[in-house]
DNA sequence: CGCGTGCATTAATCTATATTAAGAAATGAA
DNA sequence: TTCATTTCTTAATATAGATTAATGCACGCG
C-alpha cells in the first residue's frame, strides 16, 4: 500500500471496497477514470467480440493495478469488461496524476516506470502472439505466473492465450 | 519538432542523423538508452524469432516515436531490432527523462501521457490478435494507416499482421 | 543493356487450432 | 446429501492459415 501512495499521492481519494466473486467492476463502453489496486483476490479485465467471446486480456493478483490506462488518461470509452475471479479486496482510486497541481516530480516519475513497465509486458505479450504456438505460449504462461494455474479455471487460461478450452485441454495432455 | 522539445527538454541531447534505406538503427539483445523520432521517412522495429522469421512490432512514420521503452528505462537487452524503410532523417535522443534533474513536471506529463496512448494502442493490438481473423486484421490495418500501404512491401505488411504472404495475397484476391 | 535477386501471386498440400458433440468430473446450491 | 450447473476432457470433423513450389514481374546493379 505504501507503494501505492507513492505513485497516486496520500491527497488522492482512494476507496476501499470488497467485492464478492464474480461481481462485474467495469464495463466496456463506459468511460472510465478509475484504476483498481488488488489488496488482495484476484481480478481480471477482458473484452468481449462481436461473436460474444471472451478474450482475457490481463489477470491482476496482489499488488496489481488493472485499469484501462487510455480510457482513464484521454477519457476514451474503455474495451474491457473488468470482474472478480475470487472474492478480493479492491483499492478504486482516480487516475488524476497528470493534473499538475496533484502530484509531485517523483510520483509522476514513479508512474512512468510503471506505465514502461506495462508497454514492456504488452510488447513481449504481442511478439508472442505473432511468433509462437499455443503450447509455447502455454509454457510462457506458466513461467511467468507460476501460482496462477492454482487459482483460475482452465477456460480462462485458455482465454488469455487466446485459444479454446478444448485446445488447451489437448496440450496439457501432450505435456 | 516543439513537440519533441516538449517532451525531452532542450537541454538533453539529441543528434539528427540520416540513415539510408535498410540501414540497420538497432540490434535485438544491446541495452539501448535511445529512442528515435523520425523526423523524415520510415522505420521499423521488428524482432526475429528463433526459427529466423521476422516479426514487425511497429512502423514509424513521420513525427512517431519508436523505441524499446522498457529496455530504456529498466536498461534490459532489447527484443526488437530497428532499421529504415526509406531514407530517414532520425533525431537519436536519450530517453533520461527519469532523472529527477532533467525534466520539468510539464514534460513528464505529456510523456505519461505519450507512454498511456502506446498503451492503449498495443492493448488495441493485443486484443485484436486474439479475437479478429486475419482478414478482419488487414481491413483494420488499411483503415488505421491508410497511407502505409503504398510505402512499404506487401511481405511486411504481412509481417506486421502475423500472417505470411501467402495468406495475405489470397486476402486481397478476395476483396 | 541484360541479368540476377527479391517480390507478388497462384495452387497443392499440410497442420494447428476451431467447432461440434458428448460424457465425466467437479462445484455449488437447496 | 442430492440435484443442477458449470467445467474439463475426448474424439470427429472442419477450416484458416502455413508450407512448399513454381511462375511472372520489377528493378537495381554490373
Amino acid at each position: 500500500m505504501d507503494f501505492l501512495k507513492e505513485i497516486i499521492g496520500a491527497d488522492t481519494k482512494a476507496i476501499h471496497k470488497n467485492f464478492k466473486k464474480k461481481e462485474i467492476i467495469q464495463k466496456q463502453g463506459v468511460v472510465s477514470k478509475n484504476a483498481f489496486y488488488v489488496k488482495k483476490g484476484l481480478i481480471r479485465s477482458y473484452s468481449i467480440d462481436k461473436k460474444g467471446k471472451e478474450h482475457i486480456f490481463m489477470f491482476g493478483t496482489e499488488e496489481w493495478i488493472i485499469a484501462d490506462i487510455e480510457s482513464n488518461v484521454f477519457s476514451k470509452p474503455t474495451q474491457l469488461y473488468i470482474d472478480t475471479i475470487e472474492d478480493s479486496e479492491i483499492v478504486v482510486f482516480s487516475l488524476d496524476y497528470l493534473k499538475t497541481d496533484q502530484s509531485t516530480k517523483e510520483k509522476l516519475q514513479k508512474n512512468s516506470k510503471l506505465l514502461a513497465r506495462r508497454i514492456g509486458s504488452l510488447q513481449r505479450r504481442v511478439i508472442q502472439l505473432m511468433s509462437s504456438s499455443a503450447k509455447e505460449r502455454y509454457e510462457m504462461f506458466l513461467e511467468t505466473y507460476p501460482l496462477l494455474p492454482n487459482r483460475i479455471p482452465q477456460k480462462m487460461i485458455a482465454s488469455y492465450l487466446g485459444i479454446t478450452a478444448e485446445a488447451l485441454s489437448k496440450i496439457r495432455r501432450e505435456l
